[in-house]
Order: structure tokens, then sequence, then C-alpha cells
DNA sequence: CAAAAAATGATGTACGTACCTCATTTTTCT
DNA sequence: AGAAAAATGAGGTACGTACATCATTTTTTG
């Protein structure tokens, strides 16, 4: 099998390899007839440029960032690790990528450390960062100095234009409401709802989703309002017991961030826990053993190594003037059961 | 930033990049004590062949082929779609797949038809076809012959050594016991199971994965012989219908193949299914629909893109000599609500 | 119709690696 | 010590494309 080059092009067209390249380069001084016939002759005989080839040319290294929060569990401890699993593997490809963790309760800090970036160093930035106005800017005008931006697991209001690796929060929060509904069976109760914090708007959409199908498709239960851990042992310790003091129906939990050791450590032990469907974010180690030993009943998670590799393949494609393949980069909610972990 | 070349690595090492070239490509007449001064320089200046590089050099079109069942609906259908947007946008990268479609009712015309490949015609072939001995040693002797083999979503016994790609199957029916268990909630009942045919080990593994976990967990529940469809309306009118008439407490069905539109536009004539828990495999225009309007309650999908990229990428992998990153190969058991589609 | 401008052709270099040949040095064996 | 074998070096070619320069032809303009 021949796969045609620049010169069996040229041929084909009856021009010059110098016209060929003038052509599929977009260069000056062409003529429409000849634009045309070139034009024509890649159709006819399938040219498409070689890849391997046009790469090795530029042979420039691509550069590329993850911005992470600096605390957080497993499930962040998951992210970097596959940034630096991808940027092994992807070495070859002439992709590095590396991660930067700064503290995301300081929104001035993260738009400073945005703003504070030399474009001449850096070709494209993966942002997971809360919402807020500063940021929000911050990146707008780093992506006006020429860097690529994908905004990652957490999108900023109104950056629309930018492209976003993650999934849709208000689907995933009414996915798993789908669930603690039905696998609560005909029982009649109230569902209690733990978060991190209800400051970003992940879990705002998570919670509007939730409540949604819930009050849409199950009026037997009931959604009690959103119980906030800040990450802090101590602090769920003391709310959701408070909770449980006064909420003796509960048949279902779920818990809305991605960190879900906290609040199922504490609830378990208070509450039977395999009486109750429980329903909670993002595969790590310890909530694929919550499941295994039915503590929980499913994960909706979004796969972080399709999220990281997504992320890169978008911030490479942009970099080289493509358009990423959008039908490959869409992250699933995934609904992990018992049987299909 | 700058990216080490063949020729730092022979700087770094002290050596010429002739002997450098003997190392990386594992020729003769290399001392042990150079082959360690090499591989050392590679660890400490980080060392990565430029695969651009490597690519072009070889520059050899890789020809893989798709062998599927010549008879199917909507699901089959998108695969080769999936096969033909592949081809399209790997060419850039000297890839190129097509699709053969074959009579799967006769194993031995598939069987001859792969041993009547020549291997000089073709890199890899990714095959689905049922179970059977002549195909297996087809498959077999093909390999032997250089052929790089995937097993593409149904696998043959004892072909353990040869990639595959696809789901367990075993999990897929527990996944669907489950959803189909927790979503009838405390009902008592029959469940229906329909599969085109029984012969195909997938069904077979499906079903029992199923039964386990109906049995084990779901006592309320009693599944009923598989009724098999061969693909035909009338057949599939007579056995339902006659399956209906000796059982009125069904409160669940389960379609194990992948084509679901046959069985349930049937069992729509004569049953409500918004009263009951219906969950089908694979995503098609059709499944999609029935999820939206509540006829089905669950889809338990594997991804047909991901499939046959997966199945390129590792028969690219093998063809190189190169270790496929199996990690991102491993297909999910997806869980498809109306809420996560 | 000549001069200017536009279009096209001819040719060379570079990217990083693999593979080849031949010359030279070092080691091993007798 | 001397011959044979092994190890290493030096240098070239090729892959397909992008980009550059300069020469030549064709078209446009006044």
């Amino acid at each position: 099998m021949i796969v045609p080059t620049t010169k069996d092009l040229a041929e084909a067209a009856g021009v010059s390899l110098a016209t060929v390249d003038r052509v599929l380069n977009d260069r000056p001084n062409v003529s429409q007839k000849t634009r045309d016939k070139v034009q024509a002759a890649i159709e006819q005989i399938g040219f498409v440029r070689n890849l391997a080839a046009v790469n090795l040319l530029r042979n420039k290294p691509y550069r590329f960032r993850f911005i992470l929060p600096k605390r957080g569990d497993l499930y962040l401890k998951e992210l970097i690790q596959q940034v630096e699993h991808a940027n092994k593997s992807l070495r070859s490809d002439m992709t590095f990528a590396d991660v930067e963790q700064l503290d995301m309760g300081d929104p001035h800090l993260v738009a400073n450390y945005i703003s504070s970036i030399d474009p001449s160093d850096l070709d494209g930035l993966a942002i997971m960062a809360p919402e807020s106005p500063p940021v929000r800017d911050a990146i707008s005008r780093l992506n006006e100095r020429g860097v690529h931006i994908v905004q990652f697991l957490s999108a900023q209001e109104n950056l629309e234009q930018l492209d976003f690796v993650g999934v849709n929060n208000y689907a995933a929060g009414a996915t798993a409401a789908k669930i603690v509904g039905k696998f609560s069976g005909s029982k009649s109760g109230s569902i209690m709802i733990i978060s991190e914090t209800m400051l970003s708007s992940d879990s705002i959409e998570r919670r509007h989703g939730f409540d949604a199908v819930i009050n849409a498709r199950f009026e037997n239960l009931r959604p009690l309002p959103s119980l906030e851990t800040y990450g802090e042992v101590s602090r769920a310790k003391r709310i959701i017991g408070n909770q449980l003091e006064h909420c003796d129906d509960i048949v279902g939990v779920y818990i809305m961030s991605s960190e879900a050791r906290i609040p199922i450590e504490v609830i378990c032990e208070k509450l039977n826990l395999n009486d109750i469907t429980v329903v909670v974010h993002e595969r790590t180690p310890f909530s694929e053993a919550a499941l295994k030993n039915d503590q929980i009943d499913a994960i909706i998670a979004q796969n972080p190594g399709h999220a990281v590799r997504s992320a890169l393949r978008i911030l490479r494609a942009r970099s080289e003037a493509r358009e990423p393949n959008s039908a490959q980069e869409s992250i699933r909610i995934e609904i992990l059961l018992d049987e299909n972990l």
C-alpha cells in the first residue's frame, strides 16, 4: 500500500513541490486556479499530511501545567498520579505536564499565580479552581497572552468559550438522586446530604440536579439541608451528629464532594450504613473498599485518568491549532456498583 | 526547554553516535560496560526516543481490519461507523482500518476467510465472532503467521494469550441483575430474560452473572428461562407471547443481546413497560429513545467508539512491538440512566 | 510594448532516528 | 608476540514536511 506524499501530490496536480507547499501552508502568491487544481488533486489521490513528519519538523516541546488544590484527600492524590503518569508516557510525544498545587481558599493568590505565568514558559494550563471573579479574569488575561486553557473538572462562570473537561454536575446530581430514589424502594424518609462546601458551583449544581429528580419522581423522600464539613473531622462529627439527633428517619445519604472518606467514617459511628442507600462521588481506594463491603451502594465517578488525558489532548490540539476531537473528549458520568467495579 | 537527542546522549555517555545506536537498538558487538554507561546516561539526562522521528523513519502504513457480523441492527451500524471514523482520523498516523462483514452463522466460512488472509496485506485483525473451534484455530494460525489479533467484544475460548477488547460479560450480567433487583424494590415476581441466541459465550456468561446476583441478593425475584429470538420478529412474537400467557407476575425484563429493538417492540404490544424494570445492553438510537420515554430503565453499555479506538491502539502497539497501555485500554461496563445519558 | 507585479519552479536545509558501510582501535586467544 | 575477534568510531543516506532563497515564467498594468 502506497501512501501519497507531497511529491505525489505535486505530480498529480501538475505543479511543482513549491506550489504544493504554498497551497498546503496557505502562503501568498498562488492563483485561485492553481489552488483549486491542488485541492482537487488532494481529494483525488487522498493526500493527508504525514503527522510524524510535521511533528518532527516542528520539534517543539509542549509544556502543560495542571493547577490543582493544595488540600484534598484521595481523589486529588489520584489526579496528581495521573498527571505524573501521563507526563512519563507522553514524553516521547514531546508533551510535558506538571502539577502546581495552590491554596484555593485564597482566590487572589490563585489569580496572582496565574497572572505571574510567563507565556514563553508554558503552552497550556488546566485549571481546577473554585469559581471566583479574580481567578476568572486572570485566566482570561493569560489566555489572551497566548496560553491555552482548559477548565478542569470545575468551570468558571462566563468562560464558556474556553474548553472544559469534566462532567455536567447537574446531571451528576440527578443521577445520584435517581439511584438513591430507586434503591430506596418504597421506603419513606429523609436523605442526608453532605458536602465539603456549598460555595463551589459544582456542589450547587449537583444539589440542584439532585433535588430536581427527587422532587419530581420520589415524593416519599425528603432531602435535608446540605451539611458542610469544610474537610474537618471534628466539624463533620458535630454537624452530622447534630442532624442525626433531630432526624431519625434517614433512608439515604448523598455525599456531594469528591472526598467521601471523612463523612463516611463519621456516619459509620452512628448509623448502620448497610440498611440505607449511600451514594458518593469519585472512585478512590476508600470508596472502592466501601462499595465492596456494602457500606455504600454506588459511586458517581468521572475517571481521573480520562480527564487528565483528555485535558492534555485538548491542550495539545489547541497548541497545534487543530480542533480537538470533541466526540472523544466528553467525560462520562460513570455509575459504579459493586458489580461493575 | 531542551529535549535531549541521541547526539546529546552520545556526548553524555562519552561514546559515539554509532554506539548509542547499537545500544538503543540492541545490536551486537557492544561490551556490557558500554551498555551500562549508555543506560546510565539515558537515566541521567532523561533521554526518550522521539516518536515522530521513529515513525517517520519507519514510514509504514499499518493496515487493520475489523471482522464483524453481517447481520445485526443498530449497534452493529454504530460499530461500523466508528471504524470508518477512526480510519479517517488516523490516516495522518499511517493507520488504516476497514470492516469485513461475515455470516457468523457459518463458522467454516469465517474460518476460511481468516485462513485466506495474506499476512503481507494486513498487519492486524480485530475479530468479533462467536466462539467456535475452527474459528479459534484459524485465528491461532493467522497469528502465528505474523498478523496481530485482537478479540473484539467477544472472546474465543483458550485464546487468553491474545489481546481482548471488551467487557467482562459475567460482570455485565451481574450489573444488570443488581439494577433489576434494586429497581424492583420490594416487589416479587418473575424476570423475563431475552437473548438473540444462547449459543454464544457472551450470552451464557451474562446469564450466569445475572443469575448469581439475583439468587444471592434478591430472593423475591425469579429469573425465567432464556428466550431466544434468533433476531426474527415473528419468532420473538411467538415465544414472548407464549411466555406471557403462562406467566402473569413479570416485574422485570433483561435483554442480554446487544440489539434490543425487536424484543422491546414486541413486548411493548403486550405489556406496559412503565411499570416494570427493563434493562438492556448497548446504547443505540433506539435504546436511547426508549430510556428517555421511560420504556426501559437502564442500559448496560460498552462504548463502541472506545472499543474501536482501543482495538486500534492495541494493534498499533503490537505492530510496533510496544506494550499496550493496559490501564487505558480497559473498557468499562457503563450504566446509563435517563439522567446520565 | 515595456515595466512592474504576480505566479511558479528549482533547489537546498533541517528536524531525530535507524540502518548501513568501512576504518580504526581494543581485547582475547594461542 | 602475533593473529583473530570484538568493540568502537566516523560518516553517509533516508523518511516527509516546512520553510527559505533565487531564478524563471506568466500576467497585469500604465
